[in-house]
DNA sequence: TTGCCTGTTTCTGGATCCATTATGGAGGAG
DNA sequence: CTCCTCCATAATGGATCCAGAAACAGGCAA
């Protein structure tokens, strides 16, 4: 008797299209067409169509009645404007989450970040980055907090692997030196500080992303039509 | 040439099914059997899956993996929470409206405001005062801010209803001081002030929400098992 | 040559039927 | 009398087929 969970098929196909779209596979503004996805995974049209409609609850597509999913395109103001929700409402869930984080997961934050210093690789970096502060909010139980959270990171996630193609190395050395002031503020416990780190850190990550307006010219990478 | 847009059956669907819960005529906890659905609008049980799939992304119903959807449920902790994040984002929607609004909205909102303080039915409450503060982020030209700031208000919405059903008039009284004073802070064009009238009207309904524990038990309407 | 109209093609939306899984109750063993 | 097992039932998930809407190409007229 295998606990193997024998996931829904409509479960494989949206979490195959997630990480195709959360890996730059399928570039903001390209379409998906529901046949070709269908016969990718050798099944009929219908689980796409429920994992379509899945992701774009997640935020990772945009579907049109009778035209379609694409994976949205957003401008300028709008990646702005999620920087911002996610400045206010991050901070938030890393509050929820430090009275629950055991020094375990402080250890774990820590092995993570040392393998972002060590691995500058690009794809591995934007890895690591989301899955490090997700491991801090991994505390807090609520899932539409989560839930929230989650869906702002996969909108920009486009737009935060092309700021850090614009922005290089240096980039990195800022982020690393503001994680390491989050994991020492989430070791002491101290839900205020960690709080003010993580704002700070995601304010001027922002301001610093409108500093390179060129990311979001009309098509940045292919995806015409 | 009508614009009419002659709706997709799966969206007709939703639009009813979501009437049905924002009532309250569908308690949380209550499961939505596709078939009853279905043969309700006398359609297959296709667009009724379809349907059940865009209120999981408005977070009006939750599905879970061969057993079925069913209105939410949530704990006190995670209504607290809720009202935490609107405390946050809210401000934010406002802000980012304020510069759109033009004075005809000012002029709707006082309409609005005065039918909420001459009517005082429940059910018309709650719609109009919903209506009051979507009308004050209409301004906002961000779907995905809007949608979140939804999002929010239909995951609580049973919990407004209980609340002020346990917290009478009086509860009235004070939502209706202080919507006059965003009127008059959006009026004004002063996003400081309306910032901050609009987070101490969420904080406080939070706070005073909290004091009914008896909110939260197994079950308020029906809705068991 | 340019703009509009129309026919064709392609893709999405819906209906029906079948497979699979959860649920609830009856019956038997301890 | 209680608990476990097994089976019948009902509900969800998926496949196939059909209808309708949108994109595209070609032709016609100004």
């Amino acid at each position: 008797m295998t606990t193997e969970v024998q996931l829904a098929m409509s479960e494989q196909v949206a979490a195959h299209l997630r990480a195709q779209i959360l890996s730059g596979t399928m570039p903001p503004g390209g379409r998906i067409r529901q046949e070709v996805v269908a016969e990718q995974f050798g099944t009929s049209r219908l689980p796409v169509r429920e994992a379509l409609r899945m992701l774009s609850a997640e935020g990772l597509v945009e579907l049109e009645p009778n035209k379609g999913a694409r994976v949205p395109m957003l401008d300028e103001h709008e990646v702005s404007l999620v920087y911002s929700m996610r400045e206010r409402l991050e901070p938030l869930a890393l509050v929820e989450s430090i009275p629950h984080l055991d020094d375990d997961i402080v250890e774990e934050l820590r092995i993570i970040q040392s393998r972002i210093e060590a691995d500058t690789e690009l794809q591995e970096f934007l890895i690591l980055d989301r899955e490090f502060h997700m491991l801090t909010y991994s505390g807090c139980d609520s899932e539409h907090l989560l839930g929230t959270v989650r869906r702002f990171w996969n909108t920009t996630q486009h737009y935060r692997r092309a700021f850090m193609e614009v922005s290089g190395p240096r980039r990195m050395w800022i982020v690393n030196a503001e994680h390491n002031l989050i994991i020492d503020a989430i070791e002491r416990r101290d839900p205020d500080d960690a709080e003010r780190y993580l704002a700070g850190h995601i304010r001027r990550t922002r301001i610093e992303l409108l500093r390179h307006p060129e990311m979001f010219g009309p098509a940045s990478t292919g995806a015409s039509r």
